[in-house]
RNA sequence: GGUGCGGUAGCUCAGUCGGUAGAGCAAAGGACUGAAAAUCCUUGUGUCGGCGGUUCGAUCCCGCCCCACACCA
């Protein structure tokens, strides 16, 4: 039977995934859905390792650069725009027709086909970038889908892709009809996997939480710490204070938060059956031996350093509390700014933090049987290859 | 050369009034449905610098040696 598919390029940061679905999205001529819940955010650019202007310009992409950090931005929001955007995909290509083999395709775009050197030049420092734009109120702001990737956000420098082959074509000269069978394609790429599982499946419908009420737990925790959580959890939702993670704060006013605004235990609403959505959904997961995604790692936080992370983090201090800004590579430069280490120090720090992150992403994505995994070297070199088959 | 202070887990160190040792960090594994680049959980045998001596027993006391640091010459 045939169905639109929607193809995820899951896997660690750093991995390459990002001029891997480029790639991919190219010979298949569709547009790409991030799911990354950092790279959404216009202000965040260096530090984030969002894709570059002109990869941004070769293919586009939903969920880059359609926020700001004043925002809230979750999961839920991200499963909703997510749907929506697919489907504006699959809508698009339907009324572009079929693509021919070896034809521009519906979505494709006039640029040129991207550079895919197997060690792509560092992108030299990047001049200064004009200050984002956090001085719009986020009411501003409230229609992302409308404008799903202002211009205005010059993306740092492209991290050199995975190590391909030499001679390796540019783009896989294969037909994006073999894979779509004429149906509709979609790609989505992105290292946040709840993000993920939350398009692919679906999250419980919860209400949102009545104003005040997240504050108001907020403020408990800051004045009784976690005892003070345990302790109100324990009379106002006792069911989870049984089941729940009860040592993790975040948890705890989740709850807390579900409980005060519905009066029902968060517990209660977590009934609802995987979702089945309209469209086929192939994973692929992109990995690279420990030592090799390291080394990336390493590199790559050099490179952010020499593109400027210290001057993009420095103009964004006035919002160093804001949830968007607790993230690798920010905080840690917070902290030398604050003077709580050197330089090097904070470095080191984020060189660290990421690689945990990325075990983090790894102890996710594992746990998903349904997820193909391939050598990210191998992908990059002819990623139409691994999504042809069914 | 002399004096002082050290040498204990990958790192920084604690400790054993003599009965073969434990924290933080690192590392590894894991959980995770509206903060997810977040948050949380689990995992600690290492010639206690080397060689002798005292002792039932030494990482601990004593002697010599090696190494590091500081100060004095």
């Amino acid at each position: 039977m045939n169905q639109p598919t929607v193809i995820v390029i899951a896997g660690p940061t750093a991995v390459g995934k990002t001029a891997a679905a480029i790639r991919l999205a190219q010979s298949l001529h569709t547009e790409i859905i991030s799911a990354d819940s950092r790279q959404c955010f216009t202000e965040l650019n260096i530090g984030v390792a969002k894709p570059t202007p002109e990869e941004l310009q070769a293919v586009h992409h939903y969920f880059i650069n359609s926020h700001s950090i004043r925002q809230e931005v979750n999961a839920a929001l991200f499963e909703e725009l997510a749907l929506q955007w697919t489907d504006e995909i699959f809508r698009k290509q339907v009324a572009a027709g079929p693509s021919a083999p070896g034809q521009p395709g519906p979505l494709a775009r006039p640029a040129p086909p991207l550079p895919a050197a197997p060690h792509a030049p560092v992108t030299p420092a990047s001049p200064a970038r004009p200050a984002p734009a956090i001085d719009q109120p986020a009411s501003s702001m409230t229609s992302p889908l409308n404008d799903p990737s202002p211009a205005g956000a010059p993306a740092p420098g492209a991290f050199a892709p995975a190590p391909a082959a030499p001679g390796q074509p540019a783009v896989a000269p294969a037909a994006p009809a073999a894979l779509l069978l004429g149906q509709p394609t979609a790609v989505m790429v992105g290292g946040t996997g709840l993000y993920i599982k939350a398009f692919c499946e679906g999250l419980d419908e919860i209400p949102s939480i009545r104003p005040g009420i997240r504050e108001q737990v907020l403020a408990l925790y800051v004045a009784s710490g976690i005892e003070g959580l345990q302790h109100q959890v324990k009379s106002e939702d006792p069911a989870f204070y049984t089941e729940g993670e009860i040592h993790n704060p975040q948890r705890l006013m989740r709850a807390l938060e579900v409980v005060r605004s519905t009066g029902q235990s968060i517990l209660s609403f977590r009934n609802r059956p995987k979702q089945q959505r309209p469209f086929r959904i192939k994973k692929i997961g992109l990995h690279l031996p420990k030592e090799g995604l390291h080394q990336r790692i390493h590199d790559r936080v050099d490179q952010m350093m020499d593109q400027g992370l210290l001057e993009e983090v420095k103009s964004l201090l006035p919002y160093k509390e804001v949830n968007a800004l607790q993230t690798v590579g920010y905080r840690e430069l917070f902290d030398y700014l604050d003077g709580k280490c050197s330089l090097s120090q904070a470095v080191d720090e984020i060189k660290k933090n990421t690689r945990h992150y990325a075990k983090r992403q790894m102890t996710w994505f594992r746990k998903d049987p349904s997820i193909q995994w391939v050598d990210a070297r191998e992908f990059g070199e002819n990623p139409i290859k691994f999504v042809s088959q069914p």
